[in-house]
DNA sequence: CGCGTTCTAGAATATTCGCGT
DNA sequence: TACGCGAATATTCTAGAACGC
């Protein structure tokens, strides 16, 4: 079914994605940040020494929470620690997990699927929904 | 026509605005978590030591995302800062800020009107879509 | 037909605004911007300093350009300068001038007028226009 | 059920790029 | 060319949703 149906591949990157992918290679930031073991998905040390030392040399900010919603935005997910079958709190790790089925180490190649996602506009939607463009009360 | 309305007033805080108000008023977290010099809103002096050292003595975590989300969920609101995510030249404020009309200095006697949001759980919307708002007493 | 429609006028001005207004009214900047002589208009003196040393201590970029973007998007426009009924080139002057109805010297009550432009999003809403909702190709 | 914690998404503004006149 | 704008991504603040207690 999913046969020939790659668009646009290698080429096309996104600039988060472009800087996640250096930030995640960078040696000199590998206490900070690294690939995993199996190579699979990336790990953030130290959550506080990484926003505030890190981020701002990629990113316009140095929120966590900004890197995150990023991260979210082009479908990467969290990775959940379990310990005997519950989630670890977060005091006990302090490392931060994420995952990407296209992002692993070793295969740049699958950094041109990874898309950002579309906003839903939605309240051109729902008005589109119920009453057609007409309704439209909003000065454009 | 507004008579014999006010539902609960001083009783009945809920458990997170107790919570909070003990936190702010506390005089030995003071450099971390204080009033505005008003007293109309409340100041995070340090994200970072806050969420690690003062969080975790008064909720099961300690995470700043966890303590935005539930101010969020009771109606607080960020105050902007002009300065906000600049590169502050002389380290000058890692300052947050939030403010609710119900939660001021010395007026304790507010807490009870500041309420948890309610969920906007769809199968709610669906009966209001479908039977109209009538059958719905509850404010959405 | 648009008489007393003003729902917020003082409150709530959008942070753009209130550091516009920051920017102009400094001091210490005079020399790089400040209110032209009536009061109707502020300028620029010289765009490269300003831009690379005076933005970003208000913004999170130094490019005259996003600068002036924001100008557009909140309905500033361009004064142009004549010369003998010729408009100057910009090498001449050095001084670009922009100006807006309600931002004016000692008149802050009217920032809260300045309103940011919607986005526009034309072409999915044309296509709905003709179409409805089927002919939209994009992915939401 | 209601609240608390976590992960993800919505919505608005901000920044960048490039097009049309 | 210069000016204003459309559109996409980036950053921020707030809310939705899932799940446990």
């Amino acid at each position: 079914a999913f046969v020939a149906m790659t668009p646009n591949t290698a080429h096309c990157v996104p600039a988060f994605v472009s800087k996640l992918w250096a930030l995640v290679e960078a040696p000199s930031t590998d206490n900070l940040i690294c690939w995993s073991q199996d190579g699979c998905s990336f790990l953030v040390q130290d959550e506080q020494r990484f926003s505030k030392e890190v981020l701002p040399l990629y990113f316009k900010h140095s929120n966590m929470t900004s890197f995150v919603r990023q991260l979210n935005m082009y479908g990467f997910h969290k990775v959940v620690h379990m310990d005997a079958g519950l989630p670890k709190a977060d005091s006990q790790v302090d490392c931060v997990e994420f995952q990407h089925e296209n992002f692993q180490r070793a295969q740049p190649h699958l950094l041109g699927l990874i898309r950002r996602k579309v906003k839903l506009i939605s309240f051109i939607i729902n008005i589109v929904k119920s009453n057609g463009i007409k309704g439209c009360k909003r000065r454009l």
